[in-house]
DNA sequence: TGTATTGGTTCCAGTGACTGGAAGGTCAAG
DNA sequence: CTTGACCTTCCAGTCACTGGAACCAATACA
């Protein structure tokens, strides 16, 4: 299977997957013309590193994630422990953003928004941080 | 004032600081040791640099609220819509996370977390994109 | 057989917003 | 006179790709 080929079977760009091998992810043969070969356990990988992406996980956490998963002696435990502890990651970020997204949403709630120039937004952003 | 104190005045690092002078945001004069001396205004401008990215706007949005901010003749209405837009962005960032989030929760739900090979999580992100 | 298109290769540079570190100049205190 | 804090510039690294140039290989079609 050419790069191409590979990328439609896993929903990676080619680019991606140039990189992933870079990095040393993945290690496909090599055809006589100097084309990646793409076995249907490079495919796996592939998707794996995809759905591993799309779910948050870093390059890192593929990483390990990979190699739990060419663990046939893994503890599903240590499996579990890195999406608890990723979940906890992005419930921290959701936190922050709801945060972040109340303060500004009171912000352009204040601001009469017409031609003038008085704007409580302008006001807030040079506002002393011990007048807060 | 030199670097240092406009830090502590700004709550943001030296390095930031010149980092800003680099991009064009801020432009101190110098010393004749070659020091840079950053005025009050300087300080407001670093200040409302501090606040605006705190806030999640970027760096070129924060390029757009200081014009807006020097601005005398400003239109309220534009420096709104430009904190709706944010409070727009945040919102489908958070939407995306809480989607993940239920995702990845439901996945370290489903496996025992023991020290048996056996892990729901692993099959998820190996399973066909067709399966889900 | 020629050619046009598609798809593969490598290598270099850029993204955003900093951050770390090296090598060296300046200044105030003791 | 030395110590230490502070300042300077410049270069490289972060993260996970992405774009583009220059070139080679394979295939379809006239």
């Amino acid at each position: 299977m050419n790069i191409g080929d590979a990328g439609r079977a896993s929903g990676l760009p080619a680019k991606t997957i140039r990189y992933y091998e870079e990095i040393g992810l993945i290690a496909p043969e090599r055809r006589s013309n100097g084309y990646r070969n793409y076995s249907q356990t490079d495919i796996h990988r592939l998707r794996f590193l995809q759905r591993s992406r799309s779910l948050g996980f870093t390059i890192d956490e593929c990483r390990l994630l990979l190699s739990l998963y060419d663990d046939e002696d893994r503890a599903s435990a240590d499996v579990k422990a890195l999406a608890e502890q990723k979940v906890r990651d992005i419930e921290s970020k959701i936190a922050e953003l709801q945060s972040l997204q109340r303060t500004l949403s009171a912000l352009a709630q204040s601001c009469q928004g017409n031609d003038r120039p008085e704007c409580p937004i302008i006001d807030d952003l040079a506002r002393l941080p011990s007048v807060v």
